[in-house]
DNA sequence: TCAACAATTGAACCACGATTCATTTCTTTG
DNA sequence: CAAAGAAATGAATCGTGGTTCAATTGTTGA
């Protein structure tokens, strides 16, 4: 009798995975998830696309899995924005541009992540991404600040003002926008936002 | 020889083809797109699958011919709001009330046509009816009042909000909001999106 | 009524990518 | 090194709906 698992062996199993999920979140993130299928991920991580089944149940479980991740990086990242914003205005502020910069900057990514349709389980990761982004810019606005507008209505509104204004700058088959004109919106939401809050 | 088309005969593919529209759009309207399957459509419209592609080349032209004609219906009702408006606060408060009133009323429909995961070509119609809702707010606003923040931001903030704040209460597997909900989100939006353009 | 042809049917076909699994390759331990 | 069994492969399989098309039914004009 002989082989059972060792450390070196778990060490490896665990690389394998590891590169597996790298893998998929570059395949998405440089063609949505449109373009990562089995084979593309297996192709980019260079493996079989039967080996992904030992590590998965199956397809969607693996996207939802780098969707959490990538969503918990992105709402870290504005979470510390919001940390170190001193008034409601600021929050919002900081919100707006770190969004938006950081949507221009990956748009692929925050297509994918924002605004690809993607399968059920995905959307239920991509769902309590939008509801992290909320909790987050409520706290921060509410505790700096009050208005007659629930705190919750006001984030939620940010959230989707800038969605919405961003659609067209993340369109896959649209040039980039340039840089003046990100400024511009950054610029423009940022104003609209902090009026809406009564600020300034 | 005979048999030409005669415009009895016409007629009756008119009817025919006016019956499949008719069946898909309740078909999207009872189950949302996900449901609209051809053979449900078919069976709605009570005739064969086959026959659907004597008039339309694909699933997606006619799921594309439906969403535009219902997107128009809904555009006009918003349309006809801003119209009687009298100030850019009125625009937008009646932007606000129509919209979200309509959507609850009919959720299940205001969610395939907002939410729902559609074909590209579907999609490429919901863009169309997104630009016209920010088209009308966008003039309804501009007409009548000026801010330092372009028309269209205001206009697709408020669109973006309004969408936002409804994702939860469209939500086909949550139970539908009831009335004091739909009149609480009413006034905090209104509100928000008024005091945005800096009005009162 | 009948020949000509259009409308309609619905079961068979297909495309496509996820998933499976028999086979091969690697690791481990005695 | 050999046996035991895990890891890995990738071609074959499968599921799902959209789509096709041979066969049937309906309509027209002489």
């Amino acid at each position: 009798m002989a082989y059972r698992k060792t450390p070196r062996t778990r060490a490896k199993a665990e690389q394998r995975r590891a590169r597996i999920e790298r893998a998929t979140h570059h395949v998405i993130a440089s063609g949505g998830f449109a373009s990562a299928s089995i084979a593309a991920v297996a192709r980019e991580a260079e493996c079989s696309a039967g080996l992904i089944y030992t590590y998965y149940d199956n397809r969607d479980e693996l996207l939802g899995i780098v969707f959490a991740r990538a969503a918990r990086h992105e709402l870290a990242v504005i979470e510390e924005a919001v940390g170190e914003a001193a008034s409601a205005a600021d929050v919002v502020r900081s919100v707006v541009d770190v969004f938006i910069r950081r949507a221009v900057a990956g748009r692929t990514l925050a297509h994918a992540l924002l605004f690809e349709e993607v399968p059920d389980t995905v959307q239920i990761e991509r769902r309590r991404l939008r509801r992290g982004y909320v909790a987050v810019i409520a706290e921060g606005v509410s505790h700096r600040y009050t208005v007659e507008v629930p705190a919750e209505v006001v984030a939620r509104s940010v959230v989707g003002s800038i969605s919405e204004n961003l659609v067209d700058f993340l369109d896959p088959d649209r040039a980039p926008p340039d840089a003046s004109e990100v400024e511009s919106l950054i610029t423009a939401l940022s104003t609209f936002a902090r009026t809406a809050i009564g600020e300034q």
